[in-house]
DNA sequence: CCGAATGATTGCCA
DNA sequence: TGGCAATCATTCGG
């Protein structure tokens, strides 16, 4: 049956309640017309208009009239269970396979993001998860809370709005509901609608919401990753390491120069150290290794700092050693002393080492409890060839017989006097110093097997 | 604002 | 798979 047919018997039932009269006039029969001949179509949608134009209230009223009588009809109860009865079974029998419409996977799994990324889900605490990983994905321990918060803003933000927009979907699919179930039940008096159908309508309705929902739910999917993906991503917003982190990272750098290859367990450690991620530990000695190699000249100041902070830390170690076993002296040097220490700007810091065995960086067979200490003074060496005719360079400063009490405190950073960091072999050598070269400092060996003693001196400024 | 510094990424290689 | 080299993108300091 095509629509025109269609529309003709719809406006037929109108006439049948109650235009006799009008009933009769010639419309074309719903088989007889080809549906090719347009002016008969005019002619027809023409008798339609005015079909409709002349019904008067009047009319209306008596189809009213008419319909109650029909309400009223004793066989209409038996007729109208029948005829729910047959809608029904054909109805089923038509949609019973749409019926089953198996979870939509797109749906589950936007349902599941949302679920993930804490905007669905319970209220509170909602998202403290994701924003966690992703403050931990982006590093940095001393701006996470910064972060942390500010994802955690802006993830309640989206929350919010789903949830406003989600209650304003789902109130307006109720009420549409619960105005199409009146419409419905209204309705079924006059025609058969059984409640079955009524049922199905509510399903349609709710599936036409929810396909709205899911747009809903996309367009929050997508806020949540550009969120997550501005958040995380650390190339567009990375924070330089900390003061502290590059500290750890750099000393333990210049401290294993011969071999800068942290083990993973090393790799975790400086980066629990550091709160960083082990990846990031692993990106920095990447750049560390190729910036320096590219650039020593550039990295030297920089080596010879952490040098002097590796021999000053070990000195510290040793200090505190012979607090404890002299623990009544009162001319024990202090740790404060490591206040004198100004390696790269006063210049007047000065370190020599004996017997060193060319490139360490190359891999040099050196006891392997020594390595990190040659490591770490590898680089002043080239500035020690300077000073060596002035400090007397081929001197092997001995500890032996030094005695700490001559380590006065006032020689440090005295005007007339220069303060070096000795590096020299343990056993043997020359005992000798030149005149005007004072053991001014401390005198240890930072371990019992070391091969090499830390002496600290000064020398007469020339 | 510009250049240097720096953390991250990518592609290639052994 | 880890490391290297080149590069990108951002931060920082003058």
């Amino acid at each position: 049956m095509d629509d025109q047919a269609r529309i003709m018997q719809s406006i037929g039932g109108v006439s049948l309640a109650g235009h006799s009269v009008q009933g009769g006039m010639a419309l074309p029969p719903p088989h007889g017309h080809d549906g090719t001949d347009g002016d008969g179509r005019k002619q027809d949608i023409g008798d339609i208009l005015h079909q409709i134009m002349t019904i008067t209230d009047q009319s209306l009223d008596e189809a009213q009239a008419k319909k109650h009588g029909l309400n009223c009809h004793r066989m209409k109860p038996a007729l109208f269970s029948v005829l729910c009865e047959i809608k029904e079974k054909t109805g089923l029998s038509i949609r019973g396979a749409q019926e089953e419409d198996p979870p939509d996977p797109q749906l589950m799994r936007l349902d599941n993001m949302l679920l993930a990324e804490g905007v669905a889900g319970p209220e509170k605490g909602g998202g403290s998860a994701a924003a966690a990983a992703a403050a931990a994905a982006s590093g940095g321990a001393a701006d996470n809370s910064i972060e942390h918060s500010d994802y955690r803003a802006k993830l309640t933000q989206i929350r919010q709005i789903y949830h406003t927009e989600l209650e304003k979907y789902e109130q307006a699919c109720n009420e549409f509901t619960t105005h199409v179930m009146n419409l419905l039940r209204e309705q079924s008096r006059t025609r058969p609608i059984s409640p079955k159908e009524i049922e199905r309508m509510v399903g349609i309705i709710h599936r036409k919401f929810s396909s709205i929902q899911m747009q809903l739910k996309q367009s929050t999917c997508e806020a949540v990753m550009i969120l997550r993906s501005r958040f995380l991503d650390a190339r567009r917003k990375r924070r330089n390491f900390s003061k502290q982190a590059t500290e750890i990272l750099n000393e333990y750098f210049y401290s294993h120069l011969s071999n800068p290859y942290p083990s993973e367990e090393a790799k975790e450690e400086l980066a629990k150290k550091c709160s960083i991620t082990v990846s990031q530990v692993s990106n920095w000695f990447g750049n560390k290794r190729i910036r320096y190699k590219k650039n020593i000249g550039k990295f030297q100041e920089e080596a010879n700092l952490y040098a002097a902070k590796t021999a000053v830390n070990a000195a510290h170690a040793a200090a505190a050693a012979v607090q404890n076993s002299q623990a009544n002296s009162p001319t024990t040097p202090n740790s404060g002393s490591s206040g004198s220490f100004n390696l790269p700007n006063s210049g007047d810091m000065f370190l020599s080492m004996q017997s060193l065995n060319g490139d360490s960086y190359q891999g040099a067979q050196v006891g392997a409890n020594v390595q990190s200490q040659v490591d770490t003074l590898r680089h002043v060496i080239s500035q020690t060839a300077g000073y060596n005719d002035a400090l007397g360079g081929n001197t092997m400063y001995s500890p032996h017989g030094l005695n700490n009490s001559r380590l006065a405190s006032n020689s440090y950073g005295s005007p007339g006097f220069r303060c070096y960091l000795v590096i020299c072999p343990q056993t043997g050598g020359n005992e000798e110093m030149d005149n005007d070269t004072q053991p001014t400092g401390l005198c240890f060996a930072p371990n019992e097997q070391s091969y090499f003693h830390f002496l600290m001196v000064t020398k007469a400024k020339q």
